[in-house]
DNA sequence: CTTTTCTGTGCGCAATAACATACAAAAATA
DNA sequence: TATTTTTGTATGTTATTGCGCACAGAAAAG
């Protein structure tokens, strides 16, 4: 979520700029950006408008995504001691593993709750869907009127711009994930 | 090449965000950028840096691309009287008919040279392939130290990062299509 | 009907994007 | 070597992004 897109943008700009032996006067030229500008893109010191980058894309003759694309690395490992959950007032914790990638259109939380806890969502945004996949403790789940009994192991799918509520009854605790796809 | 996204934008913007049932407000809560911007860029009336749209495409759950892609006509005709050519000192007059499209990375030209002309190129921006059909009149293309005379209905390809020149030798115009692509 | 909440828009201000110009270092030419 | 050209960076100015706040209409609650 905190995220500063300038350093990925003047990292690309400049490689692709080089790639294409173009001096920042040619570019300049191409696009209708002043050169001064397109160097502190590339520097990193300067935050672009949409329309400034899409004409630098434009003359450059490359995607706009060219661009901004992350180029993340093939492997990323995540040390649960370096995320910082977040524990709701009703008993549940939210652990994001990965939060929503642009591209990809999903995010992965691992969720706690305490013993005895009820969690209500509203409801999500528009056409997202949720994928839940139990695997400590007993969860039940209800989606508008139906209500599903999990036990370690088991996963349930459903749509989740229908209110749905997490219940767990027991006196141990509950683990689970779950995966948010945004359509 | 002149073009504006803000509308566009605003357009998908707005679309999107009432598709999802999100107030000003609320999206302003999910993507940390004020409401009062967001309704700005809604509107057409702000043309915002790649951070902020970056965030709210987060907030969203919306690819970025969602948000920028001009969702463009299946049709598109193309008037030749529309078109305000470019010609250059040498007689070379260039018709710009679908000019460089950021998603394609091609774009498409019809050529007329006067006779007796000739026209040097010093080589295009690196990786870039040139598609060349004749059809009318007689061409003559040299790329590096090869020369190819095209008739009418020839058609050639080359990689257009080295020297390329056109000639045209008789006493009446040449005309040819040529279609750039950027890799 | 009145009050409250929620919706989007207008206003003034601070931060900064984007420009034109000038500058210094390196490369190329003589 | 001196001279010119080409490279990228630094400076000062203007235009506008992005913010908080206040506002007016609509919907909801009382």
């Amino acid at each position: 979520m905190m995220y500063d897109l300038t350093p990925i943008i003047g990292e690309n700009l400049a490689k692709l700029r080089r790639k294409k032996r173009l001096s920042l006067d040619k570019l300049s030229e191409l696009s209708g950006i002043s050169k001064a500008m397109i160097g502190q893109i590339e520097r990193g010191e300067s935050n672009p408008t949409v329309n400034t980058l899409w004409k630098i894309a434009s003359g450059l003759r490359v995607s706009f995504g060219k661009l901004i694309d992350a180029n993340q690395p093939a492997t990323e490992l995540v040390r649960l001691n370096d995320i910082t959950p977040i524990t709701d007032t009703d008993g549940m914790t939210l652990v994001p593993l990965f939060s929503f990638d642009n591209d990809k259109g999903f995010e992965i939380f691992s969720i706690i709750m305490a013993p005895h806890s009820v969690h209500e969502a509203a409801g999500h945004v528009g056409g997202s869907e949720e994928y839940v996949l139990s695997f400590e403790g007993d969860l039940e789940i209800t989606v508008e009127t139906e209500t599903y009994t999990l036990a370690a192991g088991d996963a349930i799918r459903f749509k989740s711009d229908q209110a749905h509520t997490y219940r767990n009854n027991s006196d141990k605790i509950a683990k689970f994930q779950t995966i948010l796809y945004y359509s």
